[in-house]
RNA sequence: GCGGACGUGGCGGAACCGGUAGACGCAACAGACUUAAAAUCUGUCGAGGGUAACCUCGUGGGGGUUCGAGUCCCCCCGUCCGCACCA
């Protein structure tokens, strides 16, 4: 009996299926399409036992489908453009594109070690000007159409080193490199109307275009575009009670002649009102600092938190009084006006009318600010003269009170009433607000698409001729400061203007590279060297039909990819809506991280592990094992998939990686989780290769098994049943199961005939093959199998063979088991349950008392009630 | 803080629609083979009690619904993901 041996089969295999060019998808076959996607890489340096786990299952899936009489699509590329090659050209002096392409050739040989069933002629990395040439098209296009405008934002800026920080370079109000304290800056950017489409993107999300996403990621993104139906309405300054010195304390400021506008869903509560909240960048607020440098120090203050709406919302709640008041629109009572750090200006007007009683927020406001907390909804069930607000608001619906002519409403009705009343008034109108914000493509970094625009003095911002494409990033350019490179470029900016001739510059900013990857899914399906798309293939291909990727891509991934897409339709590109018709997020491969004595990270191979005491391989120093994180370069916790490769093969490493975990959750990496995938390499090696040539030898169309071959040819259509449903669902891990034990049934039934044996080695061999492709095709071979596995129809189960003769019931004595009970399988209910009262266990836990009710479940259980 | 998940033996996990908790794998232990080790094969393997047949307890914690709860409901604890300039 030979020894299987993956470094001599694994190469072989992988030259066998490209010279038959095997993966390789045409649109011509009669087969219906079936395009198979894994979200593309970073091409951080060298891939990780984690994307061998994402793109294993996008792989089973894809030689499943393949086998399943699909014609599959299932391309790969890359998501070229980032941060970490600017950042690492910072540190090495390596240039961006030089580092990002030797990335990108590691990683392509990497994964095709892996031996993956991926049509590598589609390849391309986002970084190419053949990709982002296109990217400029769709940009233009997007712009004629009224999709893209520019608009002041704010961002996080760092004083010292004079640059734009994204938001996880932020560290505690800090700049990660410089340490000092972060500004929030206006800058002028350009957006892309993401709102106009929230209405269509929500629907979608529930009227079956999603039915194949996951419950969860669209649940999640339901809450992101977050529509609520409130009221929007003006709180009229008070006359005569600002006396603020040197002011005009007596008028409004110009611009607020009418009051402050605010946002509420909920106006029901309005008599609950005991402040109004502006937020710190707020017009309001700004005119007012420019008197007042207390109110200055504070919004600068704010100011410093940064960007992000999590440290905006864990901050401590503060606020700064202004020398204001607003009147009340339904009684005569004056609010104090706030300008305070927990009002969004991107959400609703940037103001809201203060309910201590109703929002936690405000009521913590409130008591830090010793403000009345006028209860106005009663709960349910709850009694007028008790009821008390003291440190939890409440939120959820009930009965008004203390609340003039709402009394007595519930909230549904009092909040029709208060908007009916305020529009009368002439103060507000109903309207709907979306949390959704517009989407901000612009980055002051070099290493990402140029946006093909140009800034005139005369004209304004005028749009890159078609003919002028694409905008290439200079080949050259300056890392060793902080800041965009791009700007600071001697010549690349200076242009001139398309439209006057004048003297005019480029626009130095660059896309957001989820730009990049909200449409290389369509570009994958049908290149065109002309076009952004060739229609055809895209109508032939789109949508996706099995999108596989991280759950961590939830929301803004996955939402740029839609609404990049209705955009496309919406310019002729596409002609579907919705890019991914079916989404599987993956958990993470997690492994424990380890430090050494100086604090730095350790890598696992660098770590030796006895009795739970970690120290250093190379020294023996003591090494703290840390908390079990995602795999990440920064912490070291990776296992790199070419030394598992050169140990065990590629097939162990993908067959561990879908074994155990189900899929949706994080797996953990461990050593001898993978040395059990080698084990049972070679037991499935061990069981086919003495069957040599067995194909050969028995037509397995022509069935010619006796009696005694019953049970192996039960047990090997049930698991060919079952893989076969289990790789339809995603439970990988299951399937993985099922052929351990159909291993174990194999073992069991040795004696079968060579007829039996033949099918359930095949079967064998085929099952295997989407996880294990490599000794597949050596089984395969092996065994006397025509052309190459991965090209042979998938195996059908004979429904004759799945139907069972008997079943086994647990018996039960109130709820509790007390035996087991074998019964035909169609057993009517009266035999099952006499069969059940005459048990002698049953007859032993119901000595001395009284059958009540006996409840027969067919093909499951018998409990008996008895006392 | 807000939104979304998850929590079952020593470990990864299985248990379909509320119906026999622990499939399958790993580790461990015992045995076979071997001069020996590795590999391989066979067996045991949730906890406690009992010579045994069996009994009791047990799915993060506390309540509840039900003939029956890992599964459904309420409260709590812990871990992870996202929060718009990481990808």
């Amino acid at each position: 009996m030979s020894r299987y041996n993956p470094k001599e089969a694994e190469p072989k295999w992988q030259a066998r299926w490209q010279a038959a060019g095997a993966f390789n998808a045409g649109t011509g076959s009669g087969k219906p399409k079936y395009y198979v996607l894994e979200m593309f890489p970073y091409p951080s340096g060298r891939i990780h036992i984690g994307h061998v786990r994402n793109y294993a299952m996008g792989d089973v899936i894809a030689r499943y489908k393949k086998a399943a009489g699909f014609n599959v699509l299932h391309p790969m590329g890359w998501d070229a453009f980032g941060m970490p090659a600017e950042n690492a050209a910072m540190q090495t002096g390596s240039h961006p594109r030089d580092w990002t392409y030797s990335n990108i050739d590691i990683m392509r040989s990497q994964l095709k070690q892996m031996g993956l069933s991926i049509d590598w002629s589609r390849e391309f990395a986002t970084c190419d000007p053949e990709y982002y040439v296109h990217q400029q098209r769709l940009f233009l296009a997007f712009w004629k159409h009224g999709f893209a405008y520019r608009k002041e934002s704010s961002v996080n800026w760092d004083p010292v080193d004079n640059t734009v920080l994204a938001n996880e370079q932020v560290i505690d109000g800090k700049g990660w490199r410089s340490g000092a304290a972060v500004e929030r800056r206006k800058l002028s950017q350009w957006f892309l109307k993401i709102t106009d489409a929230a209405d269509d993107l929500l629907a979608a999300l529930d009227d079956g275009r999603l039915a194949g996403w996951p419950d969860n990621v669209r649940t999640m993104q339901r809450n992101w575009i977050g529509k609520s139906n409130g009221l929007a309405m003006k709180f009229r300054f008070a006359a005569a009670t600002t006396v603020e010195e040197g002011a005009n304390t007596n008028a409004p400021p110009s611009g607020f002649e009418d009051g402050i506008e605010i946002f509420t869903t909920r106006p029901d509560t309005l008599f609950g009102a005991s402040f109004i909240a502006i937020a710190p960048d707020h017009p309001l607020a700004m005119h007012y600092a420019e008197h007042d440098s207390d109110l200055r120090d504070f919004i600068s203050d704010c100011q410093k938190l940064g960007t992000s709406e999590e440290v905006i919302e864990k901050a401590e709640k503060r606020g700064h009084k202004l020398n204001v008041e607003m009147s009340h629109p339904f009684d005569d009572r004056r609010l104090p006006v706030y300008v305070a750090n927990f009002v969004l200006m991107q959400y609703g007007t940037g103001a809201i009318f203060g309910c201590p009683s109703g929002d936690q927020r405000d009521l913590d406001f409130a008591h830090k600010y010793g403000l009345a907390i006028p209860p106005v909804v009663l709960p349910p069930e709850a009694d007028a003269k008790t009821f008390k607000i003291e440190t939890e608001a409440y939120t959820g619906p009930g009965t008004l009170f203390n609340s003039g002519f709402l009394d007595g409403m519930t909230t549904e009705e009092a909040i029709a009433a208060a908007t009916a009343k305020i529009e009368d008034m002439g103060l507000g109108k109903g309207m709907t607000q979306y949390r959704l914000r517009d989407w901000g493509v612009s980055r002051q970094r070099y290493w990402g698409c140029p946006i093909p625009a140009i800034h005139c003095e005369q004209c304004g911002i005028v749009a890159v001729p078609a003919a002028d494409l694409p905008v290439r990033l200079p080949a050259e350019a300056d890392f060793s400061e902080p800041g965009n490179p791009l700007d600071r470029h001697p010549t690349w900016k200076h242009v001139s203007c398309p439209n006057c001739g004048g003297k005019a510059r480029r626009e130095t900013d660059t896309f957001d590279t989820f730009v990049d990857s909200s449409w290389y899914f369509a570009r994958f399906a049908a290149p065109d060297p002309d076009k952004p798309i060739d229609k055809g293939a895209a109508d032939y291909w789109m949508p996706v039909d099995q999108y596989i990727g991280g759950v961590e891509h939830a929301i803004l991934h996955l939402l740029y990819a839609r609404y990049f897409t209705r955009m496309m339709k919406a310019c002729g590109y596409l002609s579907v809506d919705e890019p991914f018709a079916n989404l599987f997020t993956q958990g993470m491969v997690v492994h424990e991280t380890y430090r050494d004595e100086a604090d730095e990270w350790l890598l696992p191979e660098e770590v030796v592990i006895e009795k739970g005491a970690a120290r250093r391989a190379d020294n023996g120093a003591p090494v703290s094992i840390g908390p079990i994180e995602k795999m990440s370069k920064s912490k070291k916790n990776v296992v790199s998939p070419e030394a598992i490769a050169e140990t065990y093969g590629a097939d162990a490493a993908r067959w561990f990686m879908l074994s155990d975990s189900p899929p949706e959750r994080d797996v953990e990496w461990t050593d001898s989780g993978v040395e059990g995938a080698w084990k049972l390499i070679n037991r499935i090696w061990d069981a086919v290769s003495p069957a040599e040539g067995l194909l050969k030898n028995v037509d397995l169309s022509n069935p010619a098994a006796d009696d005694a071959d019953k049970p192996l040819r039960q047990t090997t259509h049930a698991t060919i049943a079952g893989v076969t449903d289990d790789i339809e669902n995603f439970r990988f891990n299951k399937a993985i199961a099922r052929i351990y034990e159909f291993m174990n049934a194999l073992k069991k039934n040795a004696a079968s005939s060579d007829w039996a044996r033949a099918e359930a080695l095949s079967a064998l061999t085929q099952l295997a093959a989407p996880f294990t492709p490599h000794l597949a095709e050596e089984c395969w071979e092996t065994l006397g199998g025509e052309g190459l596995v991965c090209n042979a129809p998938w195996p059908q189960a004979d429904p004759e063979l799945l139907a069972r003769d008997s079943v086994i019931l647990g018996l039960q004595v109130n709820g509790k088991r007390r035996g087991e009970l074998e019964v035909a399988a169609d057993a009517d209910n009266e035999a099952v349950e006499k069969a059940a009262l005459s048990d002698e266990a049953v007859k032993r836990h119901i000595e001395g008392k009284t059958v009540r009710k006996v409840v027969v479940v067919p093909g499951r259980i018998v409990n008996i009630v008895a006392n």
